[in-house]
DNA sequence: ACCATATACGACTATTTTAGTCGGATATAG
DNA sequence: CTATATCCGACTAAAATAGTCGTATATGGT
């Protein structure tokens, strides 16, 4: 199956989501996972790895919590993606060095890297800042409690 | 992790290989899973599959094995890896319908599935005609009998 | 007719990955 | 000093993936 981990649909989810509230204010890993019905736990390792990747910066204490670490414009699907689940390669031939386990026969490495290639533009070429939608209502937020 | 399932890639490779030998040869599973060292077996239930959507052709008995049913051109990635994987979904969020399994209150959903979109654009780029390289030497096709 | 070679198909196991949980350490605002 | 946070590692559970095995069926060649 080609798809996203939870992780990262977690991470972006959580992205998006920072980068719709007021900049200066940041949301805890709880209010986020409640606001989208995730477990907070893991979200919490999400952000944690986002913040390590220089995309987010976090405030510990009360009233601290996550933000953007820069503008959500210069931040792609792609950039979030890669902090969460290490360097990305699509096709199980290509390593991260781009290079084939098996030995130098491979001839199809070459071929399938553009695989490779098209999905990781693909991904690159969706910016955060494009996710639109609102915030999830304030209903939501009561009723997770 | 954003990658595909080694049937995919086995498919993928197979599928290739089929576009580079003669027309009007089949090749059986045997003969593609030992050029390109996969699992004989688990080939050639995906090479049925394969089959079964439509995408090639088999012939049994001695001398038979498959063939595309199309032409290579006319075929890409994203078809492969559909036939392959079923209906493609990058995000967990969305489902078959494109609807999402939680309440209505998900405003996640049309922006992820913006993600899906442009992957899924992304893999029908590719055709199969598209992804080069010649067959692998036959000294492989000895040395691993 | 017989046999070697194929596809076709389902059941099964093993392995790996993913998802989620838990416990505790550290930082900080009020 | 306490409530609220991030931080981090270890752990378990569940699910997906990879691979195996056995058997039935079709077909070309001898």
């Amino acid at each position: 199956m080609v798809k996203l981990s939870k992780k990262a649909d977690y991470g972006l989810i959580a992205v998006r989501h920072l980068s719709q509230g007021e900049t200066g204010k940041p949301s805890s890993a709880k209010e986020i996972a409640r606001a989208h019905g995730m477990p907070v736990e893991l979200l919490a390792k999400v952000l944690q790895k986002l913040v390590k990747q220089g995309l987010l910066v976090s405030h510990h204490g009360a009233e601290g919590g996550y933000a953007l670490a820069r503008e959500a414009s210069s931040m792609t699907a792609f950039d979030v993606i890669r902090a969460i689940e290490g360097p990305i390669f699509i096709t199980s031939c290509v390593t991260v060095r781009g290079e084939c386990e098996q030995a130098p026969h491979c001839t199809v490495r070459e071929p399938l890297s553009r695989v490779n290639e098209v999905l990781a533009q693909a991904l690159s070429s969706v910016r955060i800042s494009d996710l639109g939608g609102g915030l999830p209502p304030l209903v939501q937020l009561e009723a997770t409690k």
